[in-house]
DNA sequence: ACTCATGAAACATATTAAGTTACATGAGTT
DNA sequence: AACTCATGTAACTTAATATGTTTCATGAGT
């Protein structure tokens, strides 16, 4: 399956952002991450409305950072993409009454949920200013 | 991205195969699975090639535990059904010169590797026999 | 011969991020 | 008021991959 690099591109950008003193237009970002301004503003669009950018319509506008890299972190930005799970593993029908299959289930369910509280954690311990020059 | 639920399924089928004295066909673990026989053929085939299940043909046949359960792991079973990552989180673009981009991949690789790790360790702790009755 | 099973090729389906096209809307500029 | 630049949004296409399905060849016991 394809990769989900929404959470890599846009921190790379709202750090890019960070250094901006002007809007960053949909069609500036979607250069510097060698995609197409309306895959920008689908995913952009995820961050405002979490607050931490605001889009300006209309000339000279663009997005603007409105929070500082120090108080959000990984995990904030990750949480405001969406909640889809980041495993491509999954469990086979839940629905079923077979204790052989609710034994395995239980196991890889525990499993992948220590799996990603590690995951989540890590995330939630490094804001983006850590990441910037 | 649809799930991938192999893993689930091949340790709940090789489980009841531990029990079983006769071949499973195809056919029967696919009733099972609630799934198609060719599916089953499919996902069988690699763990024939690691040896862990025998296939036999003809009148009779079907797919028999070639190991006891206590000798093979989670990690066993995830191993054999292929290499393929198990995030749906990727990586933007790496051929890159972007010192920001690369901070942002180093720190989303970093964590992702030690959430993976934490994983297969896990899967390589738990022998299928612990999860029988 | 007949039946039952795997092996394998070929094709369809589902899911979801990503990519693309097109047009409406809003906001400065001239 | 007309022009230009930018976001907002709908609709459609593409890519990748597990899954599902059909079909036929092959092997093996009865």
């Amino acid at each position: 399956m394809r990769k989900d690099s929404r959470l890599s591109r846009m921190l790379h950008i709202l750090i890019h952002m960070d250094h901006m003193d002007r809007p960053a237009t949909s069609n500036h970002i979607a250069t510097m991450l060698q995609t197409n301004p309306v895959v920008v503003r689908r995913t952009m669009a995820r961050l405002r409305d979490k607050g931490y950018v605001t889009s300006i319509k209309g000339h000279g506008g663009g997005w603007l950072l409105n929070v500082s890299l120090a108080d959000i972190t990984l995990l904030d930005i990750h949480i405001a993409l969406g909640e889809s799970s980041v495993f491509t593993i999954g469990l086979s029908d839940e629905h079923t009454e077979c204790l052989i299959e609710k034994a395995v289930n239980r196991e890889l369910a525990s499993a992948l949920k220590a799996s990603e509280d590690l995951l989540l954690t890590r995330f939630g311990e490094v804001s983006l200013d850590k990441l910037a020059f």
